[in-house]
DNA sequence: CCTTCCCTGTGATGTTCGTCACGCGCAGTC
DNA sequence: GACTGCGCGTGACGAACATCACAGGGAAGG
């Protein structure tokens, strides 16, 4: 059958196959079952704003399918993309528990599925169900740990060059998939892009990366770029 | 009775009588009672290393009083002050449950009564006490967006100035005190230490606080920084 | 096929800030 | 009192990077 987007949509939680090693998902079958009464389940084109930094928390989104930025910005209009959410992870859940404002805006990058659970939902569900709530903890320990990666590429690195670089060898952990010519990472970022999630300009990127292919460290083809020599981008970082 | 460091020492959670307010320790009688049974407490000099970036978890700390700086350091040396912890925070809970590596470290900055407990304690405690989970979860909320803070400003501020106003104006709304003079501040901290809080240099700092002082926005007594401008302070700021 | 728009590439220029260097004042300590 | 260590203040210099400006290329769409 198809459907829009050409997404492999799930409507059901209980009989979702791919719960299975997403830490938040990966529940109990009478807590599936529950989560399956409370949730709304959508289909978000791409360029979709699933909430906005400052707004008040109207509940959390489940990443199913897709990917989509978490993003911060400041009244000049300069962005920072904070990260790049990917399937199974949780979005706007602080906030909601906090009954705080959103910290960050959220929008998708592809066509994505995405549950919606309401605030006052959420938060009973944790209270009746430990592992949901466990669950939740684990994915807020996740986000924690990945925000002080961020800010430990942010504040310690000394030169721009570092935190590309940085930013590459992270791509090649989480996404890249291993050839003949080197890791082969699939960036469907822009120069622009990649310049808000290091903090720096359009041009500096554009000029590092031209400097990284003319030393041979890289290799450009269309929105493929392949590391050749990962051992000089691990050199150029101090931890 | 005396107690070592003149501090207020309380061994016993179920008395203890400023739980109100805590986000984690403001919890039912018979979670509290759990707690008492499973928690290590301790006294712990200026300087104590409770953990190390790194290192494997082996549990969470609970600060009951004193304060604590929470670090990240470069090869090079370079360290960056991530987060100053107050009384009611607890350090340590995200690498706890992942059971990953604890992804700073922290240091004494004063002396401080800490409640530890072992990592397997605490993870069987969640799971049979959904309120302490539910704490858990919102400690570890707010430590997330007050990561994400500190990402906004290592990211998006265009210059140093505006790191340093942002911190001031931060340090005003948390430990702040009114008087005519304008909100004053009691700053422990020396420059290099400031300085490892914006991720810049010991040198900037001081030139500065010395230009603040030139343009009559700050004015410095002793450990004691008096915010006469706070208005100028704000315009630096883009958010 | 031509136009438009967005992305990339690159040069020129100026500012900010890190680095090095040194002096000063103020606690401890012997 | 002299010595020592540490935190602060400040000058000189250079490198890194933001900013502005413009040109070329590829994709989409009429």
């Amino acid at each position: 059958m198809p459907t829009p987007y050409n997404l492999d949509v799930r409507n059901n939680c209980t009989e979702c196959n791919v719960r299975e090693g997403r830490t938040f998902c990966d529940m109990s079958d009478e807590t599936v079952a529950m989560l399956d009464t409370i949730k709304f389940t959508g289909i978000y084109p791409k360029g979709s704003l699933l909430f906005v930094e400052g707004e008040d928390p109207r509940g959390v989104f489940i990443l199913c399918s897709g990917r989509a930025k978490l993003t911060t910005s400041s009244t000049e209009g300069k962005t920072l993309i904070v990260k790049v959410a990917e399937p199974g992870e949780v979005l706007g859940a602080s906030a909601t528990i906090l009954g705080k404002p959103y910290e960050v805006s959220a929008e998708t990058l592809e066509p994505s599925q995405m549950n919606f659970i309401k605030r006052d939902d959420f938060l009973n569900f944790l209270n009746t169900h430990v592992d949901a709530c466990m669950h939740t903890a684990q994915q807020l320990s996740t986000k924690y740990q990945s925000a002080q990666r961020e800010i430990r590429s942010l504040g310690l690195s000394q030169t721009t060059s570092e935190k590309l670089a940085r930013l590459l060898l992270d791509w090649s952990v989480s996404g890249g998939e291993e050839t003949a010519r080197g890791t082969r990472l699939v960036v469907l970022l822009t120069h622009e892009e990649i310049a808000q999630m290091i903090g720096t300009t359009r041009e500096t990127v554009t000029r590092i990366l031209s400097d990284f292919k003319k030393k041979k460290i890289i290799e450009v083809k269309g929105s493929n770029i392949f590391l050749l020599e990962k051992k000089s981008l691990e050199g150029m970082i101090s931890t």
